[in-house]
DNA sequence: TTGACAAGTGTATAATATACACATATAATA
DNA sequence: TATTATATGTGTATATTATACACTTGTCAA
């Protein structure tokens, strides 16, 4: 990876994915081993060429499916990736996207497939990656804490509700603080709905199922 | 432009500009006529192809400067332009780039130049511009509003230091709303620091001249 | 039955944002 | 030279929003 400022005839899409989830507290990210050269053996972010003749998203949905088997609708793009030395063949132009998911609603192809292998790891237990997924993933996280307080990208998150304690957990897991549950009730309670059931999250007691209230749009919270 | 999904063999980069200025409390935006085909005669976005060996914000510093003669040192990208239909002849990708300038502060290819003719435009009497940059623009307007809140993106439309006025005429055009003269130096003077000089800008007073406090970084206001 | 633990709730205080009016400096005009 | 017009500059009272803080309730497990 020495090479600078080479001149490149040909150029390359691709999309790099940084995929999230909270559990038990911790941050965590989705990560692929890699099988072939360069950087076999390493740990990647999900990541691949993008075709001529599909949206930039759908390459990234597309990717994330064959690389992780985590089928999603929506993905978040968040930043480009340019620098002349990324890739030593081509000219490869990167582009990041992010999302945010419950790790118990999906499966994750793990340990059960030669070409990938996938699995969740602590964000602050991060090893060294392939190319220059560690600068990526680490624009990724600061972007989450920024977009995580308009709640357009915790929409993925929990798809069939959610309790406010749960909803509490992600959010001082994600921004890495400590807040005071009446005061993020009292927050979250002008951009939530009750649904009138109830579920057990981790306590003895039931609590209150929520949605998000798809009328408020872009409301920053904190 | 009614292909469908065709299959393009080939991809291409190419950077669009959206370039703002407040004149006299107008926000303008700086347009180019295009003097070739396709869309000859039509304004446009300045825009034009990366080449492969250069960063994409190089390329679109150097297209501006080919353009419109514009020189600047920096601009800020937004968004990635990616349907499939932007262009008959190939695939192209169109990165999103924005800046704003003191229009008072440089000197645009007006008239001059057979290949290019630039000129400022009201954002609210856009015409029909070439390709999808009405869409762009648009895009970019929107962006401006959420940039001008943090004050890095002013910074190279003040370089030799503001009035509060002056400030604040170019907030209420961008953001399209009226804001109490009192109320804005209170926000605002904890951003900015005193020169010690004064200049004429309106009126008949003079006003304190003022710079941006380097230290202090993405803080938002409103 | 009772102990442990998480869910749920209200109020007082601090911080921040908003609304609002007059004095001052200077150039143009009478 | 006095007057007028106009833009700059400043403080305070009120409303809104954010923060700090403690006890009760429901349920499972011992």
């Amino acid at each position: 990876m020495e090479l600078k400022n080479p001149l490149y005839k040909n150029i390359g899409i691709h999309v790099i994915i940084s995929l999230f989830t909270v559990e038990k507290g911790i941050t965590k990210v989705l990560l692929v081993r890699r099988t072939n050269e360069p950087y076999k053996g390493y740990w990647s972010l999900p990541s691949g060429a993008m075709y001529n003749n599909e949206l930039i998203k759908d390459g990234a949905l597309r990717e994330l499916k064959e690389k992780t088997g985590i089928e999603l609708n929506d993905l978040t793009p968040f930043r480009t990736f340019d620098s002349l030395d990324r890739s030593p063949l081509m000219r490869m132009i990167g582009i990041g996207y992010m999302g945010v998911i419950d790790s118990k609603r999906v499966d994750i192809l793990k340990n059960t497939n030669k070409t990938s292998n996938a699995d969740w790891f602590n964000i602050n237990e991060i090893p060294n990656l392939a190319y220059d997924h560690n600068d990526i993933l680490n624009h990724a996280i600061e972007k989450l804490k920024e977009k995580i307080v308009d709640t357009d990208i915790l929409k993925s998150f929990f798809p069939n509700g959610f309790t406010l304690p749960e909803l509490q957990d992600v959010y001082e897991s994600i921004l890495d603080i400590t807040i005071d549950r009446r005061n993020f009730r009292k927050k979250m309670l002008d951009l939530i709905i009750d649904t009138g059931s109830e579920v057990k999250y981790v306590g003895r007691k039931k609590a209150k199922l929520y949605k998000f209230d798809k009328r408020k749009k872009d409301i920053s919270i904190f």
